[in-house]
DNA sequence: ACAGTAACCTTGTATAGCAAGACTTGCAAT
DNA sequence: ATTGCAAGTCTTGCTATACAAGGTTACTGT
């Protein structure tokens, strides 16, 4: 099928704010992520978000926690910043707008 | 201003498919097209429309003629094919759909 | 000891949009 | 005629992103 390669390229810039927006509840750890957004179907393997949270990281958006005091492995939980609240803001505006233009092209190709 | 970075990535994958939609009302010639859609802030500059149609061409999306009947340098006329109404009718699902989990997930943060 | 698994991360690849500009053609002033 | 302008097409070099595949660390069960 080539509904892959379409999802995957629809993802591009849309992850990292979904990212964002799952951490607004409250923080989360990396699988813990990973599996929130496979059952959404909004990645297709881990290999998109280490490196996301790994950038997200570096501009200030999200802040990273070690915890080892459950068992297994220890899990680096992630919180989101002022300033990935600031542009999970900016993001919705942009998408709400983008999204307009592209559902208006889609209804009048009908 | 940081939504033109956010823009741009949104656009990835959609533009192709904006591409279509436009053409599934009439063949259009580049500028054209380049003006539509700098208008919807669906494109930043030319230099997204050319290289994206002749990939559009060479995976047999739309179909090329020049036209020099008219007054001015020759156009370039694309026309959509039958292959490309089946590309626009599958990426509306896959929009549709990852759409609304996008959307859910904004709605849920505030 | 050994396999399994949860959790983290890295490497290499393909692709898409963009800015800037080159090239061509016709037309309109001077 | 010549210069300049505008419309139109296309190219080059750049950056950023998602992905597949694989590798590492810590613990648990048998």
């Amino acid at each position: 099928m080539s509904e892959d390669r379409i999802a995957t390229n629809l993802r591009k810039g849309v992850l990292e704010y979904c990212v964002l927006a799952l951490l607004s509840h409250g923080e989360k750890y990396g699988l813990e992520l990973a599996d929130d957004l496979t059952s959404r179907e909004l990645i297709a393997s881990e290999g998109s978000l280490y490196p996301l949270l790994a950038r997200m990281r570096e501009n200030g958006l999200v802040e990273p926690r070690w915890d080892s005091s459950g068992t297994g492995r220890p899990r680096r939980y992630y919180a989101i910043t002022d300033h990935g609240t600031e542009q999970l803001t900016t993001f919705a505006k942009v998408w709400t707008s983008l999204g307009a233009q592209v559902d208006a092209l889609l209804e009048g190709s009908r």
